[in-house]
DNA sequence: GAAGATTGACGGCTCAATCTTG
DNA sequence: CAAGATTGAGCCGTCAATCTTC
């Protein structure tokens, strides 16, 4: 609380500005919201540049390396979309593009045929791997700023915050169905 | 290390899956950009939700509240810029759609008149007062669930990754020019 | 009837071009 | 010519039907 507690950053000018109208307010967590949304949001940023350097959309990404990383590089269009924390519609619409493209195919499912099966084509796999590394170097670009305990003890705090929300994952299927709020929010994530 | 360590998230999940392939990582910088980035997702989600009950965007939110905590509830156009994290042309539509409710007023500024003041409406002022209630309770909902001692190291650790990344804020004016990669990324933010 | 996927209308953002003022 | 704001085109996401298959 005391170390470099000088130099302020915006969150702290911020919530002191609002304090003076309201009361009853947790600072530290509102001071926590802000930040969290703020690197989100900075990371993303990053993220674009890197991947737009090479004529890759940001939504590519999420697609794309969910299907790298399962098994036989191959996910139901269901399942994609609980990977991607989109609507169903833009997934339609991604799958779509990304097979317009040749990165993926798209397949009956023969057990069900309400569901369709996406893979990645050679090509995909290809660009997966690409899209990989550039989103890694785009983390580490900007998280690797912190000293490494630091990201030791943000990681691990944020894993309990993060359970508490979601849950625990499945190891076997990360995307399977397991709403957080009952109403809405589909489960999943967009890294690789 | 060892406390909860059994009851693995996704980020522990989808990590593992990659390492398989992929060498030379730093698996803790990439699990902290996923949980970063999926809690920032759970709470923009939550905020909706809040928000959408009410019929309130949560576009609104980023703009009435920068006006709220500006001295006299007024702000050029620019400053919103600054404070928003979107572009200009979207900064121009969100203060005519306000303008058409009478949330806020849009004045040009007599000293240079290249910019506009934008001013919040004693009803604007109101709204602005209710949104940042909903979003505290947003916030303190999901935030809320982590112990209060995580939380303060959380936001500890966090303030100094923001401040490594954006460079320390201005007491005056949390909006002033600070491009953070010289090539775009303005600066501010949507909190309350 | 429920689940999975698709479609189209609509909203909001980005980007590049433009206008105005300094 | 530079800075601030505005406009319009294009893209992508959400939402609410709709269709097919279980």
């Amino acid at each position: 609380m005391v170390t470099t507690e000088a130099v302020r950053d915006r969150a702290d000018v911020l919530v002191d500005l609002m304090c003076r109208e309201t009361t009853g307010i947790d600072a530290a967590t509102k001071k926590l919201g802000i930040r969290l949304q703020r690197i989100a949001h900075h990371l993303e940023r990053e993220l674009r540049r890197e991947l737009g350097a090479e004529g890759i959309e940001p939504w590519e990404l999420e697609v794309l390396l969910a299907l790298h990383r399962a098994p036989g590089h191959r996910l139901s269009a269901g399942a994609l979309l609980r990977a991607s924390q989109v609507t169903a519609g833009a997934i339609t619409n991604r799958i779509a593009r990304l097979e317009a493209q040749d990165w993926v195919r798209r397949d009956v499912d023969p057990a069900d045929r309400r569901q369709v099966l996406v893979t990645l084509t050679p090509a995909g796999v290809e660009r997966a791997r690409h899209i990989l590394a550039l989103k890694t170097t785009a983390e580490e670009s900007l998280l690797g700023r912190a000293d490494p305990e630091a990201i030791e003890r943000m990681s691990r705090d944020l894993r309990e915050l993060l359970l508490a929300i979601e849950g625990p994952a499945v190891d076997q299927d990360p995307y399977e169905k397991c709403p957080v709020h009952a109403d809405a929010a589909p489960s999943g994530t967009g890294l690789g």
